[in-house]
DNA sequence: CCCTTTTGTTATCTTTTGATAATATTCTTC
DNA sequence: GAAGAATATTATCAAAAGATAACAAAAGGG
């Protein structure tokens, strides 16, 4: 189970088997349940988060509205905005499933780059793959209609569409959940025709 | 003039004075004029360019049309992502104004950070600031309104209402020419009552 | 298995956008 | 300063989106 961090940093920086061991014995594992809240607006994150199992959802709360701007599976960072940058949180963080995760804090952090100081990089280069498909998806997103969007959506990632409800996916997509719904029997009208 | 460079750097990493001139030496000017492309899509990004004069407009051709997705000014860096990734451009750069860029190349690059080693991380940290705008403009951008989010450039990046023709700031807004007269239209007619 | 909550759809009406065409207005340039 | 290019607005009509309300279906919890 702890293979999965371990792999996940593997993909940036290559680990010996002894620097592998180092990272899983630091690993501190936490179970949160549906709805539970891992950051809320106004405060600061302490953490960041790697999810062994489950799914996470983070959200802005405008006009008393939840806008959700992502979502994150198993294997993936959640790296809080106000962790890096050390401000009150704009957004919320909560989970859509039970989920399960590997926590990392300041100060475990920064034992581990002492402990294997190549880690130093990892962030910096996460920031750079992160930018670029940050970017690629907003170009994309603004070139595109709503129903073009939602269909991309099904195409490039079809868990979202299996895992998220769909009133949620529905701000993710700029829409209102009634607009999608409108836009999903749209579409399936058309194939049958 | 150099010194709108050495300003720049100096925001991310402190360089002394003799760090300064070493990277004034390595300076290279370049002129282009307005509507000259810096990039063209399928290409590959030779240089990268910090702006001392001028404008450059990121741009992809989607369905024979131009769909704006970045503006750069003066004392910017533009870094094409051609540029870090080693693959042909998806995107056009061009000059909107008559500019005046300092060109920055692989090669002059590796040198500057043999020098000082320490600007290896300058890149990095430029992602990292990057990827925090970016990640906001994107939430902002879906949960808002066309027209809020005209609103919001007049009100956060009126650089851009003076110095980019409204038709380009079209498709950069997420809608068309004609939709965004309308807006404004609309606006001054509500201020007016 | 029933009741409640969550999730998803449909209907109606108003507002906004897109497409297309036509027309103004401003800017260049010779 | 006239001609042409670039930029901006307006009109019309069809399609899509937002708001609100009502309803339907599915899921979850005693």
């Amino acid at each position: 189970m702890n293979s999965t961090v371990i792999d996940y940093i593997s993909q940036f920086i290559n680990l010996t088997e002894e620097e592998a061991n180092i990272i899983s014995a630091q690993n501190l594992f936490q179970y949160y349940k549906k709805n539970e809240i891992l950051l809320s607006e106004g405060y600061y994150a302490k953490n960041c988060f790697f999810i062994i199992k489950g799914c996470v959802r983070s959200y802005y709360i405008i006009d008393g509205e939840e806008r959700n701007t992502d979502f994150f599976f198993e294997n993936q960072t959640v790296r809080p905005l106000s962790y890096q940058n050390k401000k009150p949180s704009q957004y919320y963080l909560s989970c859509l499933e039970d989920s399960m995760m590997a926590i990392a804090t300041e100060a475990s952090n920064q034992k581990l780059v002492e402990q294997i100081p190549k880690l130093s990089s990892l962030i910096l280069q996460m920031n750079e793959e992160l930018l670029m498909q940050k970017t690629l998806e907003f170009d994309q997103f603004k070139s595109h209609s709503p129903e073009e969007r939602y269909l991309m959506l099904v195409k490039n990632k079809p868990e979202h569409l299996n895992r998220i409800p769909l009133y949620h996916l529905a701000s993710y997509l700029g829409i209102t959940q009634i607009s999608l719904s409108r836009i999903r029997s749209r579409i399936s009208n058309k194939k049958v025709s």
